[in-house]
RNA sequence: CGGGGCGUAGCGCAGCUUGGUUAGCGCGCUUGGUUCGGGACCAAGAGGUCGGAGGUUCGAAUCCUCUCGCCCCGACCA
């Protein structure tokens, strides 16, 4: 009876999925509107999850010989126009600063769509030898692009992540780096965030603004949409050649520098939300989880101190390994919390009321599940050890299989058409690789190109559009 | 930028058609008390320039004009 209450606190992820969401943002604190349109406060425990995430991947971006830097927010306009294809595919969201205080500027100041122009305008100061090759920075840091329509963490006009930027002194080099973070990201997004990735190369018309290639990790989300969980990408000698970055090379030849460019960001936090939440709200990943536990006691008068003073005793325990938080707030009655704490997502609950005592046990439920198990005291922490492992793993089996019963396969217009509109998820299909049918496939089912597999391909197929013999199958799917 | 909708307490809304006591309701909030194993209850409180400006009128949340903002659909979106 309560269970039902509850729900209609938030709308139903099956049928009204996008009010889900945002209500999932709100209910669980992650996140709240400002007064400015786009421009969302991440509110602590949604910001203490964003630093578990940073930890999680800044560790493996150190691991493989990469170091953090930070650059300017301003980036002049002179600079941006370097290169023609990368000012052109951002021109239309770019803020632009034009006065100091009362004083009009000189020049327009870009306020950083990304980073690639200052960055490299910096690079060329830096760089003069191949001795001075590698150059591997990441930065964490602010980004604004002025987004038409937003939504919280998925699209928002400011939004914070990390980019990677990295100079070479060749081609193959350049080329191991940008697949290098590819894997880096894939481990970090299937291994701590629990969500499978689709890795492959974005189309040219997908890909970024002045690179040579792209590389992608696509993300199926619970209403079978999906989500660019991060990119890539190979920029080759292009914005070297336009920021001039130029060293002289071990034969004493001078060479523009190889370059590469790759970025994740606080959308990841979208992408859990929807790819693990449910009917009662949000379900986190213990690697991430800012509280990986939560101590309910249940507290009658006669028991209130007892039952106080052994949760605290446990808390201490379990602090040991994980972070827990001890819920003894007064003004609220049990059942209120165990929903406000679904709703928050935490991965396990226990309950300790004056039965569990008298037996020197607790009862414990986990979220990815809903089951609940009494555990003895002396095996308490061995036990919820084992079920953070086994609710991390959980998560992402369930994903995975919900990932794969939703990849299908069209080899028809007329099947393409009727499985994104029914079911959506992914389609493999043949592409010719002509841009036009690309566009015109977009325009008729609003469904682009996710990326075309890393796997070699050996079969042979017709243009799902056209019909034209091809030997490319390629990810289609409705992004978000 | 085109089409539609909405602005009344922190949130969700009623009141407006047909102008007329002191602008209501639910949730939330504060204080006190009783409660507490799946969103408890009682009592007493606090909280409003009715989005803004102008107009009509003896009198405007309500009618008129202008304006600002938000949401949805479309277009756009590396």
């Amino acid at each position: 009876m309560n269970e039902t209450k509850f729900v209609t606190e938030i709308a139903s992820k099956e049928e009204a999925f996008s009010q889900w969401y945002i209500d999932v943002v709100k209910k669980a604190d992650l996140a709240d509107y400002t007064l400015v349109k786009g421009c969302m406060v991440i509110k602590p425990y949604g910001y203490a999850l964003w630093e578990n995430m940073q930890q999680c991947l800044d560790r493996r971006i150190k691991a493989t010989g990469h170091k953090n830097a930070y650059f300017p927010l301003f980036i002049p306009e002179s600079l941006l126009k370097k290169e023609a294809e990368h000012v052109e595919g951002f021109a239309p969201e770019v803020a632009w600063v034009t006065h100091g205080g009362d004083q009009k500027l000189e020049e327009r100041l870009a306020i950083r769509p990304t980073s690639e122009a200052i960055i490299g305008s910096l690079y060329s100061k830096w760089i003069k030898s191949w001795r001075d090759l590698p150059v591997l920075i990441n930065q964490w840091a602010n980004i604004v692009r002025w987004e038409k329509v937003t939504r919280p963490f998925l699209r928002t006009t400011e939004f914070l992540w990390q980019e990677g930027h990295t100079a070479h002194k060749c081609e193959e080099e350049a080329e191991e780096e940008t697949v290098k973070m590819l894997t880096v990201y894939k481990d970090y997004i299937e291994q701590d965030l629990a969500i499978p990735v689709i890795i492959g190369k974005k189309s040219n018309n997908e890909k970024f603004a002045g690179a040579v290639h792209t590389y992608t990790l696509e993300a199926l989300m619970g209403d079978g949409k999906i989500l660019q969980a991060g990119t890539s990408h190979n920029l080759g000698q292009n914005f070297a050649k336009a920021f001039d970055i130029r060293f002289l090379d071990e034969n004493q030849q001078e060479q523009f520098a190889w370059t590469t460019s790759w970025g994740t960001s606080t959308r990841l936090i979208g992408g859990i939300i929807m790819v693990h939440g449910d009917e009662r709200g949000l379900k986190l990943p213990p690697k991430v989880a800012s509280v990986q536990i939560v101590i309910v006691p249940i507290l009658f008068d006669k028991s209130k101190q007892e039952v106080l003073e052994k949760a605290r005793i446990y808390k201490e325990a379990l602090e040991e390994k994980f972070s827990v938080e001890l819920d003894d707030r007064d003004s609220y009655t049990p059942g209120w919390k165990f929903n406000e704490w679904e709703m928050k997502g935490v991965p396990v609950r226990i309950e300790i009321g004056p039965r569990d005592i008298a037996k020197n046990q607790v009862l414990a439920v986990r979220r990815d599940k809903g089951t609940k198990t009494v555990i003895n005291e002396e095996d308490l922490v061995a036990t919820i050890e084992k079920w953070m492992v086994d609710i991390q793993k959980n998560l992402f089996l369930q994903a995975r299989a919900n990932l794969e019963e939703n990849i299908r396969f069209a080899d028809d217009y007329d099947s393409f058409k009727e499985i994104i509109e029914e079911k959506r998820g992914f389609i493999k299909a043949f592409w010719c690789g002509d841009g036009e049918c690309e566009e015109q496939i977009k325009k008729e089912t609003k469904t682009t190109i996710r990326c075309f597999p890393l796997e070699e391909q050996n079969e042979k197929g017709k243009c799902i559009l056209c019909g034209k013999e091809s030997s490319s199958i390629v990810y289609f799917g409705r992004a978000y």
